[in-house]
DNA sequence: CTGAAAGCGCTAACAC
DNA sequence: GTGTTAGCGCTTTCAG
């Protein structure tokens, strides 16, 4: 069993109350201070923080709630949220839903049951339904990524219209005009809006829409790899496409190799959030990248904000970021100057 | 406010006890239960688990320390073992140590004031001193892929060995003769045995053993990049080589990109535990991979089995895995027959 | 099967 | 600055 702050007591001769303050923070006389620290030294005493949860109302942990822990995008935000918490005594319960929705409001649950102090999420789900618990119990919850178009919540996000354009614009400098985009179909708020920015793009530079060039579907790597089949396969395929989030990219591009295709000669591509794959891939792809360590650093002290209670009752923050285009070698250029 | 039991009591008129006892799926007069199950709806009631944590001295979270969350193993590795405990009301929380041996023993400190019931490791440090705080406790301990020299534990690991063997074996197969393997250094149990299977295989194929062909350094991309740069540099390159790790596998494909290296018909390439980078690189990679869903699942199952106390005291459990190795493209037949 | 009561380890008034 | 005391919400004897 391990010592309890009743061990203290009993050892020092004080009371509870005193050792109590001396862990946390507060003023002890100088022989007292050194009496309680020599016990817990002799003791190895450490707090119980399930008691002190109970006894607080707040248990120092908060849940993250992910789609899928098992891509990159996800774990170098976790890895970097776990870091800031951690650095200020919270913990971090994961709850990976596998992209299903049901997973994902069982989870909610879970985590209350667990009494954590806050939500960050990185929705699956399209409406924020399963989040009203948490609501109700007015805790803090901070979306990452995406956000609800039925509420406003407080979230972090990045400039997808913004990212999209940028990609798309880039193949247009490089003189293409037949681009095709892979993309998430209507339910995904981030798809909607780089879809947008691939309109806004080819608008902009009085270029036509095709719609045959324009495949939607599952955020599913099965999707990537089908689409760029199929795009290639068309009498009149494309010059050019934008593959619009992780998965579709590395689908994509298991594709282009499994049909040799060759990039940029047969296809010009830029990919979506996949740096790893970026590097690795040759010729290496042009990629727009979120940038994912400010995602997080972001969410987590957002979320610290609200819990020190820094921030306005009612008051919604949203953050957004921006996007960059990394240059790579995978896209040709055809006709026209830059 | 959260609703209490004690507001079930009121709304019921039965009395604690009872209420705790349907709560933990004791047996209850019917119209009792309905009353109970009725008060739960209107009063939206859920368990407090930090109070039945304090009272059972049993949090039902398991902490799992992990050297860094931002790879593909680990990643899916806990992925899985999150899924498992959650599947049986295990809450997990999640300690990235970044590698470092300093944060590694302070997350350890940190899950035990969690009040973790136990602990789940991939460790970093090389011997076990780390983990004495949690035996004292008496907290159950599994660990994953490493083990200690220094003392027996509980633990789910492959056979490093064998799949080290099994990669060079081909690559001697394919008529190879001179081939190198970049490895982790001394400290890394795991790289060891890596090695000591590429040593095997030569040995057994009565093949010499270039010393200047062994690269240990530490588990980072950089080592497999600048590795392989050192190599092909080399006035008698080897013609085949053995990447034993993730990173240092990926940081061989980006030295390969980068140099313009041909695989396989400059240098033929077997790596380690990097399935995607396999897929997705041209040509496919040969690789030995961990079952990592595998890992995960036995491990998760041990803790379990830990905590129901269906095992004996004392009792230490090995288990050891085999991996697997995948066909590629990336080995070039020199030479013999097969 | 149900109820009363004690207690898990800690915090937080409130007196002194 | 220190001590006393009453909970936090739940489980768990032990009677009834």
């Amino acid at each position: 069993m391990a010592a309890t702050i009743r061990d203290i007591k009993r050892m020092t001769g004080l009371s509870l109350a005193t050792v109590s303050k001396y862990l946390n923070g507060g003023n002890v006389l100088p022989e007292n201070k050194a009496a309680i620290e020599h016990a817990i030294e002799v003791l190895h005493y450490e707090v119980n923080e399930v008691a002190r949860g109970l006894a607080t109302n707040r248990t120092k942990t908060i849940g993250v709630l992910i789609q899928r822990l098992d891509n990159l995008f996800s774990s170098t935000i976790i890895s970097k949220i776990e870091d800031i918490l951690r650095g200020h005594g919270y913990g971090t319960i994961i709850c990976d839903c596998k992209g299903e929705e049901k997973l994902e409001e069982e989870s909610i649950r879970f985590l209350l049951s667990k009494r954590v102090d806050g939500i960050i999420t990185l929705p699956t789900a399209t409406s924020s339904g399963y989040l009203e618990r948490a609501l109700v119990r007015d805790i803090p919850v901070v979306l990452i990524d995406r956000v609800f178009e039925d509420k406003e919540w407080d979230s972090i996000q990045v400039d997808n219209e913004e990212g999209g354009k940028m990609a798309v614009q880039k193949l247009i400098e490089n003189g293409h005009t037949k681009i095709a985009i892979v993309c998430g179909d209507e339910q995904y708020y981030t798809a909607k809006k780089r879809l947008k920015g691939y309109f806004d793009a080819l608008e902009e530079a009085d270029l036509p829409v095709y719609s045959k060039y324009i495949k939607r579907g599952p955020l599913e790597t099965s999707h990537g790899f089908q689409s760029v089949v199929e795009l290639m396969e068309m009498e009149d395929p494309p010059t050019a496409v934008f593959l619009s989030n992780y998965e579709i990219t590395l689908g994509a591009m298991l594709a282009i190799n499994e049909r040799d295709i060759q990039v940029p000669e047969d296809l010009s591509v830029v990919g979506f959030d996949n740096m790893l794959l970026a590097q690795v891939v040759k010729p290496k792809l042009w990629m727009v990248v979120q940038p994912m360590e400010e995602i997080a650093r972001e969410a987590a002290e957002l979320m610290l904000r609200k819990l020190d209670g820094g921030t306005e009752e009612g008051q919604i923050t949203k953050v957004v970021l921006h996007t960059s285009l990394t240059e790579g070698a995978s896209i040709k250029k055809i006709g026209k100057l830059t």
